[in-house]
DNA sequence: AAGTCGCA
DNA sequence: TGCG
């Protein structure tokens, strides 16, 4: 598909990435995840989050007790972080718009119950914001929610499946977004089910 | 508050 | 189920 739907200002490509190209993005991305395993981030409230998140590119997100972050090494491992899967960086490539690659490549695992609240990725810096951010969900479909610029306005769901492609730029690059919940068991794309949604952005603040 | 819960 |  090469028209993508529009919600909110944010442009959505559903199935933009075919089986066998979700397939081998699964492959590269459990790579990375032998290099940087995936680690229970918490808040700053000392609260686990219920996804598990690794990170490639030259920064990875990070988040604990001192509050949200880029930072240029693993939080357990203390290894830099793997480069960004070429087969990811070229959707960026594809759909960004955008004359760098990304910095952060944040990939989110979303097992059965996984949730995430309403927030905004705005921890990458004035200059980041600029730049778009790509999100490319995998497996499972979730129930996506999107907001507007300010906490606690009116929300509207989207249904995000396997190979569907993301792009939040422009004036939505800061809006409110969250997921509400996984359909697990609703894709057979990855072995023990669930979801995984790769975010990409461009950090200026480290 | 990238969480959780309680309320309408 | 969407707020607060």
């Amino acid at each position: 598909m090469t028209t993508p739907i529009h919600i909110s200002g944010f442009q959505l490509w559903k199935t933009r990435l075919d089986a066998a190209g979700q397939a081998s993005m699964v492959e590269a991305l459990r790579e990375v995840a032998e290099a940087a395993p995936f680690f229970h981030p918490e808040t700053r409230w000392g609260r686990k989050m219920s996804v598990r998140m690794t990170s490639a590119g030259r920064v990875g997100w990070v988040s604990d007790r001192r509050g949200y972050r880029y930072e240029p090494r693993h939080p357990v491992t203390g290894a830099p972080w793997p480069q960004i899967p070429d087969c990811v960086l070229a959707v960026w490539r594809e759909v960004a718009d955008w004359p760098d690659d990304p910095d952060c490549c944040l990939i989110n695992y979303y097992s059965e119950g996984a949730k995430m609240g309403m927030h905004r990725d705005a921890d990458e810096g004035a200059a980041g914001f600029a730049a778009p951010v790509v999100s490319i969900s995998l497996g499972d479909p979730a129930v996506f929610r999107i907001g507007g610029l300010e906490r606690g306005g009116t929300t509207q769901k989207v249904t995000l499946e396997s190979g569907d492609v993301m792009v939040m730029g422009g004036p939505a690059r800061l809006a409110y977004h969250g997921v509400d919940k996984v359909l697990f068991g609703g894709s057979t794309l990855l072995p023990k089910g669930g979801r995984i949604n790769v975010t990409l952005r461009v950090v200026r603040s480290v």
